[in-house]
DNA sequence: TGGTTTTGGTCATCCAGCCGACATTTGTTT
DNA sequence: AAACAAATGTCGGCTGGATGACCAAAACCA
């Protein structure tokens, strides 16, 4: 089983498990829901202090924008996931959330009232810090494969890790239901538009998959390596 | 203060007070000693289960390596760190961690019994919480800077760092101990020997900074932008 | 002391993939 | 249905910096 994968389970699981604690549903409970359509901004770290989301429906993109305005997606997000500052720890980086898919449900609580929470429940702690460490792995995972691989590995890899988490198999294949443009999959794998058009016809010729804008299906999931 | 920096005296401080309560004390006090000298290997992520070391005394360095056995230097550690399996995630990604400089001391103790002690220190919890979260805030930020940076911003970028970190001011220079190779330097900014070594010496010709095996004199804090 | 290893210095070559530019297709608005 | 906007397709030119090759200087060791 890959990281990605792993990182899946382990948030859909555990840590949700821990999150839905009483004290937790408390924090939640006192806090905003917010609700979005595709393409409305949820979330800016520039204007907020120390707040933290829990995405509880739809999908979401969380862009990175850097000192001189250069945008990276950084993550996409979906149903269960964290986001805002939850490290604890500022940063010089400034990132904001999108959505992705229509209906957008999100309820944010502040991070000072969860630090209280952490404050009296060590096992918590010790279960976030867990949550945090997985995304530490995964980020050095991102980091080493971008030092090491060239893009169309990454692209592969990217493929891979996307079909593993929401591939729905029918016969021999398996359908991925697309909410990503080229701009956005250039992105999360840092490279650039064009040449991932190029990619997903190069594979589409070579009978690996097919796509339109709305769907990608993986015709030989062996072949993707 | 940069991040770096900033990182630099929370673990110096923050962390380190907590860590130097009685209860981990005590746990260090079973734990075994580790002594080494420039070269040799400290740990290995492969033939351990979830330890974890504090370094005491001396320079380390971070080998991260991918399925198939390419290398890059994670991290330089010194006195006061953590290294080891600290997240209680594994990874596709093995480290090793080498001593740099002679007399490299560390202690180490496994995870499960920081996690007791953890469970009964609200305090240290998050105290380690927060350490754990501004590790990934410092590895996005590295994720940023590989994407957005090219290979001599990165380079001034690391001496920046280094400099706030370790550099002795003298008259108006700014004097670093080097102990690392030019190939250290390249695999931590991504990038290779020889276009450190250039890097060097334009710095060099520009009178921006003076270099040796054993020292780097910056001469020039205010053009090293 | 001389030989071997490690580190640093320099150069010519080469290429993955970025960049700009433009055409085409698809989706959306009025 | 026309006009517009957004996403996809395609191409040729260009370049940062990797790669390999080879030499010089330090450092290490026998």
């Amino acid at each position: 089983m890959n990281l990605e994968t792993k990182y899946w389970h382990l948030h859909n699981h555990k840590l949700m498990n821990v999150l839905s604690s009483a004290e937790l549903k408390e924090i939640c409970i006192i806090s905003n829901f917010k609700t979005a359509k595709k393409g409305e901004i949820i979330y800016f770290s520039h204007d907020e202090s120390s707040r933290v989301y829990t995405l509880k429906r739809g999908t979401i993109k969380i862009v990175e924008i850097d000192q001189k305005g250069n945008e990276i997606v950084k993550d996409i997000l979906q149903e269960g996931d964290l986001f805002g500052q939850f490290t604890l720890a500022d940063s010089n980086l400034d990132e904001y959330a999108v959505a992705v898919s229509d209906y957008v449900t999100c309820c944010s609580f502040r991070m000072d009232d969860f630090e209280k929470v952490i404050a009296r429940n060590p096992l918590l702690a010790l279960q976030y810090t867990k949550w945090v460490g997985l995304r530490l792995k995964r980020m050095e995972n991102r980091y080493a494969n971008l030092v090491f691989k060239d893009v169309r590995s990454r692209f592969i890899g990217f493929l891979q890790d996307w079909t593993s988490k929401e591939g729905v198999s029918s016969k021999s294949e398996v359908i991925l239901k697309n909410y990503l443009t080229h701009q956005d999959i250039a992105s999360l794998i840092c490279s650039t538009r064009q040449t991932v058009t190029t990619l997903f016809n190069d594979l589409k010729e070579k009978g690996i998959l097919d796509y339109s804008r709305t769907e990608i299906i993986i015709k030989n999931t062996a072949a993707l390596v």
